[in-house]
DNA sequence: TAACTATTGGTATAGTTTATTATATATTAA
DNA sequence: TTAATATATAATAAACTATACCAATAGTTA
């Protein structure tokens, strides 16, 4: 989806003083590929080639250090991961599932949204980062 | 929290033709009992003298029918069941979730949020259910 | 070079959930 | 009240998801 998210990864790796690894490079690029949200085991399958015969833990340590820094989110309801289609810092995601195709469309938001703000508000919460997850059909399905 | 979904639980099963079975009795009170979301093992454990001998299913099985029927919720990212705050149906869920102390305030919703009609319209997507995660921290521990 | 830090590799295991098949319990109807 | 049906449980096993731990390696800094 998001067309040059790889290059900005090696640009943000490089500027950081992260290392743009092997596996972080693969993991990233595969989650990119994936029309959906795609998970941890699958990612593992899919690199059984490009990496030598890679564990559950180098898919993991990637895709934390991805998430981490908001290249990726992971899907809640699903166990699943799919790439950021914005990629700067946010606090919060909203994803609309399809429950018929299985298709993700994530909406960014920068901004607290005021139902958010009303409710925190009465219970004297502090957010600080949060995520919604829509369940329903998307136009092709419906 | 909620006081008499007990005895709701009882009374919604004599009306709908459900058993009110010693499992689900036991897995709903247990929940019930938690001040915080509990874990499906967590629930296991502390039935082990209630019931004989319980294994995961008999728990998962539980667990299932009061989330089906709205008594209870699941918070996906804790991996852990809340009883609702409100009994009946609705559509969405909101979770204001303590990262400190790990407390989690059930916020009902029945009305769509403006913030999911604007997206959804704008995606063209049809919603059904949602649920919304917000991580943060309590009057207690900010 | 030596010391230090970040990262990976690999093993094992922990934690979460479901499939399956058989059995039991309750309900309905003959 | 017995057979048929539907609902629910029991138990075993396995699938799926994620992490702890420790040793080895690679890059960085003194």
């Amino acid at each position: 989806m998001p067309k040059n998210l790889d290059k900005k990864a090696v640009e943000f790796c490089l500027e950081n003083q992260h290392r743009f690894t092997k596996p972080r490079q693969k993991v990233l690029s595969t989650i990119l590929k994936s029309k959906k949200p795609i998970k941890a085991y699958e990612i593992l399958e899919k690199l059984k080639n490009s990496l030598s015969n890679p564990k559950p833990p180098t898919i993991y340590r990637a895709i934390e250090f991805w998430v981490k820094h908001n290249f990726i989110h992971r899907i809640e309801s699903l166990n699943a991961y799919t790439a950021c289609v914005e990629n700067h810092l946010h606090k919060g995601s909203q994803f609309l599932i399809c429950i018929d195709c299985g298709k993700v469309i994530e909406s960014h938001l920068c901004e607290l949204p005021k139902m958010i703000k009303e409710t925190t508000l009465k219970n004297s919460f502090k957010p600080d980062s949060w995520n919604l997850e829509v369940n329903g059909r998307c136009i092709q399905c419906s």
